[in-house]
DNA sequence: ATGAAATTTCAATAATTACTGAAAATAGAT
DNA sequence: ATCTATTTTCAGTAATTATTGAAATTTCAT
């Protein structure tokens, strides 16, 4: 019995790994990446590329973009044991701490961007005086002005400790 | 004068739909798609499907796939001329109003499918007494507690008025 | 310094996604 | 009911993105 619930909770943790990536690909990150996450989300300890690459019959190129890649987005960590050049990846399990990862980056990667490209169309039609240059300009601005103020939100949020955060929410929508 | 400047208008006018389709290709939305929204959203008014096709010079299939889609996510809407077949599109322009609409989707598309994964991957390992099933189970449950939060917190103020939202927030965070 | 074990890079290829253009279907004016 | 302008579909193709696998590089224990 302790076998079959292990090979049970194996083939469960495969279909969230399969789900997971499936998801990714329509949030528009790769495949691969939310599968590894996924993999290493629910992981009872850390893993080596090697054994990413096992577990999900991946290359060896594949495996590593993708684990740097999540590195980079603050999603797991790098451990290594004394003593051994290999190194091992574990994910960071706590979900506001994984939420506030994602905000931090999509923040630098997606807002930030966005934000220069309306400030720019902006200011370039801050003087012409023609209906429609004036209308564009107005919403530039407008897009500028909400999108600026998301982000310090999404900041704000970010930056509190989940406890807090949820004793807020909580006050909000009782 | 008048001419220079509304020369200048438009080239500014293109780089944004030109900017904003590469960076909807860094959302995960095909460059079409944010091209017509950039254009539409900045246009003085209703524009057809020729008039589109000319614009970003790409096919009528093209066009038409991605001015419905866009009917679709609520960002645009069909208007029609009396006495005439042809139908012209028109932008949500109001910020608040798209930020309403685009929550709505992506809770319809991305974030119920995947609550319904992880209640399932939470429901089904719900018995099991080894440490690792426990451990995948909690990790379930607390992705699909905060995810839901989340949506839930999204509904609330994806139905609130632009005024009252902002009054909420300057509260919080004056 | 050397060698073994690992990481990193990248050109070639596979897989996926987007786009075209023309044919088929549809809707409305007459 | 017919004709024509318009929308819709979709097979073929182009463009993009992801993946492989092997060579190059790095690191560290010896």
């Amino acid at each position: 019995m302790s076998e079959k619930a292990t090979t049970n909770l194996q083939s469960i943790r495969d279909e969230f790994v399969a789900q997971w990536g499936i998801m990714g690909t329509q949030w528009g990150i790769n495949r691969t990446m939310a599968q590894i996450h996924a993999l290493l989300m629910t992981s009872p300890e850390p893993l080596s590329t090697d054994e990413v690459m096992d577990e999900l019959t991946i290359s060896r190129g594949n495996a590593h973009t993708n684990l740097k890649e999540l590195v980079g987005w603050g999603l797991i960590r790098i451990l290594t044991k004394k003593g051994e050049r290999k190194e091992f990846f574990e994910a960071e399990k706590d979900v506001w701490e994984m939420f506030r990862r994602i905000c931090q980056e999509r923040k630098r990667r997606e807002i930030d961007p966005a934000l220069a490209v309306l400030t720019r169309c902006k200011e370039e039609t801050e003087g012409m005086d023609s209906a429609e240059a004036m209308a564009f300009n107005s919403q530039m601005k407008e897009l500028e002005e909400f999108v600026s103020f998301g982000a310090k939100m999404s900041e704000r949020v970010g930056g509190m400790q989940h406890g807090k955060a949820m004793q807020l929410a909580m006050k909000l929508f009782g």
